[in-house]
RNA sequence: CCAGUUGGCCGGAUGGCCGCUCUGCGCGGGGGAUUUGUAUUUUCGUACCUUGGCGCGGGGAGGAAAGUCCGGGCUCCAUGGAAGCACGGUGCCGGAUAACGUCCGGCGGGGGCGACCCCAGGGAAAGUGCCACAGAAAGCAAACCGCCUCUCAUUCGGGCCGCAAGGCUAAGAACAAGAGGUAAGGGUGAAAGGGUGCGGUAAGAGCGCACCGCGCGGCUGGCAACAGGCGCGGCACGGUAAACCCCACCGGGAGCAAGACCGAAUAGGGAUGACGCGGGCUCAUCAGCCCAGGCCCGUUUCCAGGCUUGAUCAUCCGGGUUGGUCGCACGAGGCGUAUCGCAAGAUGCGUCCCAGAUGAAUGGUCAUCCAUUCUGCUUAACGCGGAGGGACAGAACCCGGCUUACAGGCGAACUGGCAUG
RNA sequence: GGGCGAUUAGCUCAGCUGGAAGAGCGCUUCGGUGACAUCGAAGAGGUCGCAAGUUCAAGCCUUGCAUCGCCCA
């Protein structure tokens, strides 16, 4: 069962490490990319980026002005911001960059439905990648 | 009760769990001078500095935070003053204000039965331009059709004389031509040189008169815009200034990505053009002083003051940094109250401290309630169940306005109509 | 955040001092060709971004909105 499969691993909510530099967004852009109705997850390696710990996953988040006014982007940006902050500790691999770029489910969708759609494309990247390798 | 007008206020509430940011205190981590303890070093440790942790407490989006349309504070452009020109803005009058294109009160015009609303509302008699098409004519008095008078010719008709041909005559009618008088009527246009009525006339006409409008002069009231009488003028002066313009008043430019400091990194570049390769004195050099030249932000002139004369100025090309701190929140501040003022507002007293982010905090989620919509049960109200569902919108240096967007709600004053007492 | 600019035919743009809208490319039809292109002829296509105002009259003047684009440290 897919949602046997899928139930969401709460692990500690940990303080998020932000990437907050237009370069370290760049460089994301080039990695492997995952898409759901609600985001789409971007994420590399960010191994000799300087400011980068081993230990830790960043998180940057695109919200674009095609979304909606400046009240709806806040919103996005929050609600992404916080699933990431729940689902981080389970399912990112420290070592790593990730955008998170909202789309229009981002708003629509139920939170939970939402921290289920990050789960599967924090997943679905690192498989793609292995199934590569 | 129904319909409406004006000016205000609010902009979901409560709780659980988990967060963000600023800040105060305490604990903790790191660095750690002078002095003293000692012969030296090290360690400990104080003031102090700093910050990534922990705990407790406190603050944390709006009426428009928006558009960036005006006005200011503040900062830089090296600085100040005077006069003129240019450019831009504003525009009834008086007041409010730091200032304004804002606000308040009044005046005038327009709309509404009314409460009330709307108006870029100076000057067209300083000058210039424009008024397409249509129309005779579009700005200065002109006359296309028409109306009327006169002259002359013709025709018709009448009268008289004559047998007749014909002649004479005049108060007529029609039409052509010419001369003149008209602007009532027609038609065109957005607009055609006061309007209506009576008189008048050949026909007409401010030609005359009455009323209305308009202009000029003076009087009264008002700070004024303006209003009201009075007298005179028979009418001259079309519209357009959100066309140029005239008059009055205001305005230097750029903007917190302003600007200041610290740190890092790279470079002490190249091309073209301009000015110039200044003089004298102290003098080994640097540097200073005097004279001369250039420059000082729309522009010209004058005055003061300053900068600069080579490491120059202007334009273009190339390269590096894409960090931090300050600016930065005590202000034309909010609330309450008293006095003055019709009001906008002013002054005094008391009280409060009220966001400070920078890939950008001020939240995420769940539940209940509340307002509200649809629907099922119910005769119906009520009630119960289910579903939907909460407007516009997010500080970015700060204030005063304007404009634009906005679900719904609260209370006030006033107007018109209906009913009742 | 602040400062500027633009909007006219399907596309790229003209349109001066207000008097009612044009060019090139494209499109359609016809001619021409065995057929096509080139070529020739004719034609269609416009809420002048939207809304108010000034004016007799607005693409043009004034004001307010909307959309798109550029610049800065």
């Amino acid at each position: 069962m897919q949602d046997g499969k899928h139930t969401i691993l709460l692990g500690r909510p940990v303080s998020l490490s932000r990437l907050k530099k237009r370069a370290g967004f760049l460089r994301v852009r080039n990695g492997r990319a995952w898409r759901t109705p609600a985001l789409v997850l971007q994420a590399r390696h960010n191994a000799g980026e300087t400011g980068a710990q081993e230990n830790t996953a960043r998180f940057g988040f695109t919200v674009t002005r095609r979304l909606g006014n400046a009240v709806i982007r806040n919103r996005a940006r929050r609600r992404l911001k916080e699933t990431a902050r729940l689902v981080a500790g389970a399912h990112a691999r420290p070592g790593y960059d990730y955008v998170v770029i909202a789309r229009q489910g981002a708003l629509t969708r139920s939170f939970t439905q939402l921290q289920k759609d990050l789960c599967i494309a924090l997943e679905g990247v690192h498989k793609e990648q292995s199934a590569r390798a």
